[in-house]
DNA sequence: TACCAGGTAAAAA
DNA sequence: TTTTTACATGGT
């Protein structure tokens, strides 16, 4: 089935992500199409004019027990960045020096949002201190131990998987002894993520930054890649201040980017590997 | 071989 | 209170 994006979308370019350090099993691009589990069944999408094609549709029964035949629509739309405002951005960007020549070079990113609250934290602290190849090779073995193997792709392991799993198992998979203790601890302490994502920002920043594991830079991504909110701003990442650095020399209030914080950092950060 | 890479908590000063 | 250190892997 057909759903139709905002204009402007890249496919290829949303989907980037997702094959640029090696391939990420839990996103999986297969010959041109990305799959993707919803709700324990897999997805797959491709381009298609207007928007992407999602097949299959899902099997579902509702309480009478009559099957019907649905798809995730708004988790997709959702999934493929289908939220962020990019008219208003491009807009806002026109008429600044550094991000007009990017957006015009990016027209059509939408950042991808990571679908799971608890997906978004493990992922990120696969990705602290530590490089994004080495990342996701760590994170894809995590996948292939804990997660659950549908015809390409891998859903995520649950909060339920990594919760029973010992320090040492993770450390098997390339974890540091401390952060394979981030990581069940995160998967034990059960955070509320429908509760969290009716708070405001630096509520939701406290909140996760009292969790052992989850420091600034960790909430700021949970904003940014997981609740899509439009003011999230990684101050911290590595990436997004060499970015800066390359553009702005002599430094920059990111109050200059709002209210498109989170859609700013993104294309900073893509048009570094799109030179 | 070193060194750096989309951090964080805990120890030491 | 502020500064320093340990951490483990993958690429260059």
């Amino acid at each position: 089935m057909l759903l139709r994006l905002p204009d402007p979308f890249s496919f290829e370019l949303t989907t980037e992500r997702f094959r640029a350090w090696g391939p990420d099993l839990a996103n999986l691009w297969h010959e041109g199409a990305l799959y993707r589990g919803f709700d324990g069944q897999e997805v797959r999408i491709t381009a298609a004019p207007g928007g992407v094609e999602v097949e299959p549709p899902m099997s579902l029964s509702d309480r009478s027990g009559t099957w019907h035949r649905t798809w995730p629509k708004e988790a997709v739309e959702a999934y493929l960045g289908g939220a962020f405002d990019l008219e208003g951005f491009y807009a806002f960007a026109a008429d600044e020096p550094v991000l007009a020549p990017i957006v015009a070079r990016l027209a059509g990113f939408r950042p991808p949002v990571v679908p799971d609250g608890f997906e978004s934290l493990v992922t990120s602290i696969t990705a602290q201190q530590v490089s994004l190849f080495a990342a996701f090779a760590i994170r894809n073995r995590l996948i292939e131990r804990f997660g659950v193997r549908h015809e390409h792709a891998w859903s995520f392991p649950s909060q339920d998987a990594l919760e029973t799993a010992s320090p040492e198992e993770l450390v098997e998979l390339g974890f540091s002894r401390r952060k394979a203790e981030y990581v069940i601890g995160v998967a034990a302490a059960r955070l509320d993520y429908d509760a969290l994502a009716q708070l405001p920002d630096a509520e939701v920043k406290a909140q996760l930054v009292q969790v052992r594991g989850l420091g600034e830079w960790t909430a700021d991504w949970f904003l940014a890649r997981h609740l899509a909110r439009p003011r999230a701003w990684p101050a911290g990442d590595l990436g997004l201040r060499k970015a800066l650095a390359l553009h702005y020399a002599g430094g920059v209030d990111p109050a200059r980017f709002a209210p498109f914080e989170n859609l700013t950092a993104h294309y900073l950060l893509l048009s570094l590997r799109f030179p």
